[in-house]
DNA sequence: TCTTTTTTTGAATTATGTTCAAGAACGGAG
DNA sequence: CTCCGTTCTTGAACATAATTCAAAAAAAGA
């Protein structure tokens, strides 16, 4: 009899609701305001029910930011299968993330929060390692894509674990997305798209780190056009407006 | 009659009292666990007499935020002074961050919880400026060492602002900082010395942009060597540990 | 010394996350 | 179909911790 796995699906589908009724409100009235009791009234459960599938708001926030890089590891997925010279699929993973930005506007604010300590914590610790989970997919590709590039004699570690090459990288557009979502902070800046700021600036980076072929950065039309190529090619989106 | 003053000088010592205990606390308890009660039970004061200093808790927080960031500044204006090329002097930057992450190892743990939208936003308005004020001398010596590589002839910005450039290093930086302090994140890549990578990565990035002269970052044994004499000619320490 | 103003105090209030006893729904046995 | 045990759901009650504010104390001024 199926009624085991009927009732596996309802509860799949009621964690569902219960995740987008979490994200409505957090759009509509900003993390700062969100109340596991709003979130029940809006979704029509207990509280206590809420409490079945999370073992407190933090870790109901973790899942939340689970299911993003999730959705953010798929783009990134595609880069793995993507057939184009290796410093174009490294390069891609700028453009995977202005594309998700886009998709997921709020998905880095978010993420920054529920990765600091206090959050962090506060959540179960299985929750806490399927996010990490979900992330490994993520550094791998990355991993993955510098070893093609070796292999195909377009980089040369010089002995750096290409892991270690992949950090710098990282550390550059995590940065970014900081400065982006922390208020206040670009202000003094202003700088009219953060994003292909960090695209040039990584290319920049892949220069400097011997990366072949050279690439013009001062060149704005030939990134402009790398960007949308990707976007058209890897994406099937349009690059357009951010 | 400086009673007025004296007053005034013995509101700051209190504040200054509440703080340093509010500082502990997070050492010793976590930030998780700091509660106002506990705060005024341990520095002998009321919870309201808090209130006087601080109008809530968040806007503590970033209370102590910025005085860190006032003593991060305090370190990179030495940069500012410092006669050496201005290729040595924004790698400094990277050199000064390491000393204070070893001065004050909660400090991007505890901004990073600032800065976030849940945190930011509950801070009063005035505090927030504050911190921004206290932020803004940092990218003014940066922007400055830009415009002095250029003026040297050895950085061609090729229409890119000053800001802009900075903030590509600031990118790079920050988001170390953050890998390093987000649990589990660093874990499965297992660097040794995530400060020395960020090192490495930020004289790519600078290769990357032009910077003059030359830095070759295979070459280990120069990168320490100028990472040793950043520490002892500019900040009169030994870099030995982290 | 008395009056007024300012400051301090901490018990009371408020806001929310979390629990759990009571009852409803379900599933299987007779 | 009905009974009975099990599992799930409910939401009022609880627990915690931030914040307030009326009363008391201290300071300033006359």
């Amino acid at each position: 009899m199926g009624t085991r796995e009927r009732r596996q699906r309802e509860l799949g589908n009621r964690e569902q609701l219960i995740l987008e009724t979490a994200r409505e409100l957090i759009r509509s009235e900003g993390l700062l305001n969100l109340q596991m009791a709003r979130i029940a009234e809006k979704c029509e459960y207990a509280v206590g029910t809420l409490y079945q599938h999370f073992a407190s708001k933090e870790d109901l926030l973790l899942e939340l930011t689970r299911q993003d890089v999730v959705e953010h590891a798929e783009l990134i997925e595609r880069l793995a299968r993507w057939r184009a010279p290796p410093r174009e699929r490294i390069f891609g993973i700028a453009v995977a993330d202005m594309l998700f930005v886009r998709r997921s506007p709020d998905h880095f604010r978010m993420s920054q929060y529920a990765f600091c300590e206090v959050v962090w914590t506060a959540a179960s610790a299985a929750r806490r390692q399927s996010v990490l989970d979900a992330e490994a997919p993520i550094a791998a590709i990355a991993v993955g894509i510098v070893n093609d590039a070796v292999a195909a004699g377009s980089l040369d570690l010089r002995g750096m674990p290409a892991e270690q090459v992949c950090l710098g990288l990282w550390a550059l557009v995590v940065g970014m997305h900081n400065l982006v979502h922390t208020e206040g902070v670009m202000h003094p800046f202003a700088v009219p798209d953060p994003y292909r700021l960090m695209c040039r600036h990584l290319q920049s980076l892949l220069n400097g780190q011997g990366w072949q072929p050279y690439f013009d950065v001062s060149d704005d039309a030939a990134l402009d056009a790398l960007i949308q190529r990707i976007f058209t090619e890897v994406f099937d989106e349009q690059c357009c407006e951010v």
